[in-house]
DNA sequence: TTGTATGCGTTATCAT
DNA sequence: ATGATAACGCATACAA
C-alpha cells in the first residue's frame, strides 16, 4: 500500500509501537485514520483462535419469553454492559434444550458462557465439549465443575430472616409458596422451615403451596390459594411476581392486605414498590449479579489463576414495607 | 481423511447431495456424524462474506438499563427468538453514541441491524458507512431512508381514542403527561390535543405534563406535579410506567384514584394490571412488533425484493380496565 | 526495525 | 461425480 508490510501495519494497529520505528507509527496511523479502517473480526478470530464472544444463554421453560421478567431483563443489562466495557461482544440466546446452544457455541469459537436456568445435567453436557469457562448464575446442584463459577444469593438465609421477622410482627400460621421446590426455591424453603422450628412451629411440607402461574392458556390455581389461605395469617412467597398475583387475587376475592392475611416477596424488582400495598421483600442486587458475573468470567479467560475462588454468594437484605401487619397472636 | 476432497465433504454438508454419488454421501454422513464435526463460523464467514450476525442495538441514556423496562425486555426477547428460528445470531448493544457502535457493526460484518431509540441524525450516520438493512422501531423522524424499515404504531390513534374515551366519561378537564414532546410522544400528543379539539376543549401545550422520573438519584417532580394535578380530572399518561408513578404519589398522598382523579396509561405491559386500580390502557403487542421487525429484515436480506414496503404500522387496542371514573361533569 | 511466508477453516471457481 | 486450487483478512514465527 505505501510500501510498508502487513506485519508492520499490524504492530500499529495492535500498539506495539515500540517495534516500529516512529516515523512509520506516524504514517501509518495518518493512513488508518484517514481510510477508517475496521478490521475483519471473523478473519482476525480465525487466525488467532479466539472470538471475542460471550454468550448469554437462559433457559426458557415452554414458549415462554424470559425478558419479559424483570429480574432476566435486569440481568441482561448488566452483562452487556459489562461484556461491552471489558471488551467482549455479547451473543444472547433462549431456549429450553442446551444441545441446541452447543452447537452455536462451539461454531462461533466463543471465549465463555453466562447461563442462568440450566441445571446441572445440562451444565455438564456443555462441559464435555465445551473447554472454556462457564458461569452459572443460581444453581445449587453444580459444585466445583471444572472450569464452572456458580454465583449465588443467601437464599436460605434470606428466606429465614423474612420468616423470622414474619414470626416476630406476631404470626403463627405461616405457609411458604413457589412454583416447585428444587433448586433455590428450595433453599429458601428450608429457610422458611428453619425459622419455624426455631419458633417451635410446624416448618413441613405440608404448608408449602405450589403455585401454576397458568401461562399460555393453561389453567391458574389461584381460587384453590385463596382457599387455602384462610388457614393462614401469612404467606412467604418466593418471588415478588407471585407475591403480586396473590394481593390481587386476594383483595379483588375480598380478603385485605395486609389486614386479613400478610405477604412477603422476594426480589425487590421494581413493581415491588408499585403495587398497593408495597411489598415487604428481600432486595438482591441483580445489576451486580450480571456484573459480578462478567467480571469473574474474564478474570478466568485472561488471568486464568490457579485455585481461583469459584463460588460468589451475593449478599440480601430486607426490606420493610406495607405488606405485613403486627398482630397479637 | 478418508479419501475424498474439501470440495465433496463441502457438498455433503450443504445437502448438495446431487453431485455426489450416494455411497460418498453416506460415508461421509457417518463420519461428520461420529466425529460431531462442527463448522468454524468464522472461516465460514470470512469465506463467503456474511456473517449469520444480526445486531440488535438500543439507545440508553445516561447509564441506565433500559432491558429493566419490561418493553425492552419483551422486545429482545421477541426479537431473539425469531433470529435464531431464522437462522440468525443474534448481537445485543446498549449505547448511547452510534459511533460506538458502528465499528462493532462493520467488523463483524453484521448482516443487519434492529434499531431502537435511534433518531434519524444517528441514523443517517451509520447509513453512510453500513450499506445493509436496518429496523428501525420507534421513529417518526426517519423516512424513506434508503434500505431502512421503519416500524411503528397507531400512535397518534390510540391516544385520540383514549382520549376520546375519557370524554366520552364526562370529563372535561384532562391532561397529558411525558417525559418529552418529540418523536412517539409528540404523536401521542398530537392525537389527545384532536380528540381535545374535536370535543371543543383545549388540547393546548398548556395542559402537557412534564414528568423528570429522577432517575439515578436526579430528583423527580412529583410533588410538583400532584399539586397541578388539582387543575385536572383526568390525565392521560404516555406510557403505564408513569401511569403506575402517579397512582401511588397520588394515592399515597391522599387523591383516591379513580374517585378523585382518572389516570391511563400506554402500552399495557404486565404491571398495568398488576398495580392498583388496574389500569385503563392502551394495549400494544410488543411481542409482534419483535417479530415484525426481524421477518421484515430477513425478508430485505435474502430477498431483496424491489418496491418492498419499507413502513409497518402495528395497531393499539384499548383496554379499559378500572383507573377512570365515569361522572357527570 | 522491517519484511516474508505460512496457516487459520471454509467457500467457490474451474478443471478433470 | 470429484478434486485441485485460489481466495477471504489477519496474526505470527521467523528471517533479514
Amino acid at each position: 500500500m505505501l510500501n510498508v508490510s502487513t506485519t508492520t501495519v499490524s504492530n500499529v494497529i495492535h500498539g506495539k509501537t515500540k517495534e516500529v520505528s516512529p516515523a512509520n507509527v506516524e504514517r501509518i496511523r495518518k493512513v488508518l485514520d484517514e481510510y477508517d479502517y475496521m478490521p475483519n473480526i471473523n478473519a482476525r478470530n480465525l487466525a488467532s483462535n479466539r472470538s471475542k464472544i460471550i454468550g448469554m444463554v437462559v433457559k426458557v421453560n415452554g414458549k415462554e419469553n424470559p425478558f419479559k421478567d424483570q429480574f432476566f431483563g435486569e440481568l441482561l443489562g448488566a452483562v452487556e454492559d459489562r461484556v461491552r466495557s471489558r471488551g467482549y461482544n455479547l451473543m444472547v440466546y433462549a431456549l429450553n434444550d442446551v444441545r441446541q446452544v452447543q452447537k452455536f457455541i462451539l461454531s462461533w469459537n466463543m471465549d465463555g458462557l453466562v447461563t442462568c436456568g440450566f441445571v446441572e445435567g445440562e451444565i455438564s453436557y456443555l462441559q464435555e465439549r465445551y473447554k472454556k469457562p462457564i458461569v452459572i448464575i443460581d444453581d445449587y446442584d453444580t459444585n466445583d465443575l471444572e472450569r464452572c463459577i456458580n454465583i449465588r444469593l443467601e437464599d436460605k438465609k434470606a428466606a429465614y430472616e423474612m420468616t423470622k421477622y414474619v414470626i416476630g410482627c406476631g404470626h403463627k400460621k405461616i405457609a411458604f409458596l413457589a412454583d416447585n421446590n428444587v433448586n433455590l426455591d428450595h433453599q429458601r424453603f428450608l429457610g422458611y422451615c428453619q425459622a419455624m422450628d426455631e419458633a417451635g412451629l410446624f416448618g413441613s411440607e405440608e404448608n408449602f403451596l405450589k403455585i401454576c402461574p397458568g401461562n399460555r392458556g393453561e389453567k391458574n390455581n389461584l381460587d384453590e390459594l385463596y382457599e387455602k389461605s384462610f388457614a393462614y395469617t401469612a404467606i412467604i412467597c418466593s418471588s415478588d411476581y407471585y407475591a403480586a398475583m396473590l394481593l390481587n387475587t386476594f383483595q379483588d376475592r375480598g380478603r385485605k392486605i395486609p389486614d386479613d392475611i400478610s405477604v412477603t416477596g422476594f426480589d425487590d424488582v421494581e413493581y415491588a414498590s408499585l403495587v398497593r400495598p408495597a411489598l415487604t421483600t428481600v432486595r438482591q442486587d441483580i445489576q451486580e449479579k450480571g456484573l459480578v458475573a462478567v467480571d469473574m468470567l474474564v478474570k478466568m479467560l485472561e488471568e486464568n489463576p490457579k485455585d481461583m475462588d469459584t463460588l460468589v454468594v451475593l449478599p440480601t437484605q430486607m426490606v420493610i414495607r406495607d405488606s405485613v401487619k403486627r398482630i397479637n397472636g
